[in-house]
DNA sequence: TTGTAGGCGTTATCAC
DNA sequence: GTGATAACGCCTACAA
């Protein structure tokens, strides 16, 4: 394998100065243009191609990249976002970096850590569950730093939410309107911010609707589709609840699997919105966020910074809406 | 904003030679205890932080980063695949940068010439349906190079596939064993190797069967699920089909969609899994590919190479398998 | 318009 | 064991 051509190769090869090269490689307009023939002769026969690490070490010039870690790439719901995150990042000339720390908070840290070794311009995180580390201890100098689908861990750093507490009201709200008096709540751990907020919006509906929080009605173990399934099964073999608010996509589905399985449903709403709901029978309510929107503004922020905006820092709550399709219901006998 | 701290500034700071801090942050072990003790106190009170970028710049040291390039972070089946791969890179310690073609060529060599400026270590590529340049004008040296989910379009590159012929043609014999006669192919453009490889299978089971390939029956504009729900209504309507193979994804859920307007189904087999395939009544049939495998199986070509495997490029293509769970059996009535 | 000198932060060589 | 010194590939002054 050969080596790669550098910038000293083609000045040789083109009979020019480094410097000429380096001109002419940056689009500056001042050369003589049979100065400037040779050199494009020399880097095509050479295949030079630069090399922006070594550009990137210089004072003033960076790796025009930004790292974004969360918990799983493969969770639709965060590699959607990923995805408006890249479309932002990629117009503006930005590549991605983006690594999965499994909700760990050691293996997030460590990612974080690699990420500002590697010299990223621009952070955007998701917190795990159990964050390791204090933001306010990571020595500076900390590229810009966005929070995402979290509050923000550090006092330097903009965040960007959806209303979760505000949809899990929202969507119960609905559920009560509907005739519910015994609405159960099925999502995963409390540790979870955007869970705990959706857990808060549920007991303010509950409240508002003069209804008790029941604990005996509150699932916080539905970490899978199956977990959810057998929690939700229970509720209906023993008839304690007449309502589910499925807290998360995966509740939501396991809470149909219930259904299907016991042969009867109870009033439903999810949160998130998912690529089947319109198949259900009837179609499955639910709150719905704008996660493309979420990113995009997440990665504006981020830019923002880079371009020098030097507004104070900010949380941005975006709202979620509800989609009332037919689940919200009781079923008709 | 402060500066980055250099093994400079730690080397003053902890009144040692630049040599030895690099000694130290290299955890090499010749270094008197009591120098090692200054410098780890001057890295924490400066807040020092390797630059991976300059270190990379050395002959032999790399970016330890890898590059993927498809066409949507946002589909799931990629989002799936590029956590695979970087499951694989982050255990060997490499980062993944990602990015997105949006199955455009010109972005897509765009995309992969800026990895090669940053110097990725290998590059993982699911070249677009109109691949614009040809891979052997790439002038060397090409970092270790494994095609994904597409035939190898480069003589020196690896390739991992799924057997799509294979998946396709099960799916249409199920649906011939079933009774089908008139079974309609639903998918997306013949531009796209798998669609065009999942027509073959479609074709030959056809063949094995006896019956001949109607052309009026292919369909290929399903881009969207809206656009397959569209197809699917249609031969819905005019009764020209008595099963669908729905060749991906978008056109399974678009199937069943138009399946739930006209309140009939026809018998039905999806290529790929997706989520609530359990929850359709009856549950869908689909062919299913290890996503998963696949990602390892590129990541772990790619590692390999990067670790001197010299072994003759090969093209490994993964099975699938067939999982019948009702759907391509006629409905009862 | 072109070139020389120097430095970016790191690692390698090779004396001490 | 330690430390000058010279690279790595590129870019910025500053001269010519």
């Amino acid at each position: 394998m050969p080596r790669n051509p550098t910038m000293n190769d083609v000045a040789r090869e083109a009979r020019v100065s480094l410097k000429t090269v380096s001109r002419h490689v940056n689009g500056e307009t001042n050369i003589d243009p049979e100065l400037a023939a040779r050199i494009g002769a020399a880097i095509v026969k050479l295949g030079y191609r630069r090399n922006l690490s070594a550009a990137s070490i210089r004072p003033g010039r960076t790796s025009k990249t930004i790292g974004l870690v969360f918990s799983d790439l493969a969770n639709p719901y965060y590699s959607t976002l990923a995805r408006a995150v890249e479309s932002v990042a990629d117009a503006a000339g930005y590549l991605l970096t983006i690594a999965s720390s499994n909700e760990e908070g050691p293996r997030h840290d460590r990612l974080v850590d690699r990420l500002l070794e590697q010299r990223v311009d621009g952070l955007i995180v998701v917190p795990p569950r159990h964050a390791a580390r204090d933001w306010s201890e990571v020595p500076p100098p900390i590229p810009p730093l966005v929070f995402l689908d979290r509050p923000a861990l550090f006092s330097g750093a903009d965040a960007v939410l959806a209303d979760n507490a505000g949809g899990a009201r929202d969507a119960t709200l609905a559920l009560s309107r509907a005739g519910a008096r015994r609405i159960a709540f099925v999502g995963d751990s409390p540790d979870i911010h955007t869970m705990r907020e959706r857990h808060a919006g549920y007991a303010a509906a509950l409240a508002e609707a003069g209804m008790a929080v029941d604990d005996s009605l509150t699932i916080t173990t539905a970490h899978t589709k199956e977990q959810a399934e057998r929690a939700v099964g229970a509720l209906l073999r023993d008839d304690s609840a007449d309502a589910v608010f499925a807290a998360n996509n995966r509740s939501t589905i396991g809470a149909l699997l219930a259904f299907q399985q016991a042969g009867r449903r109870l009033p439903l709403v999810g949160f998130d919105d998912f690529e089947t709901s319109l198949l259900g029978n009837p179609p499955v309510s639910v709150v719905s966020q704008d996660i493309e929107l979420m990113g995009r503004t997440a990665a504006e922020s981020v830019l923002g910074r880079l371009r020098g905006d030097t507004s104070p820092v900010s949380t941005r709550v975006l709202p979620t809406w509800l989609i009332l399709r037919g689940s919200e219901k009781p079923e008709r006998n």
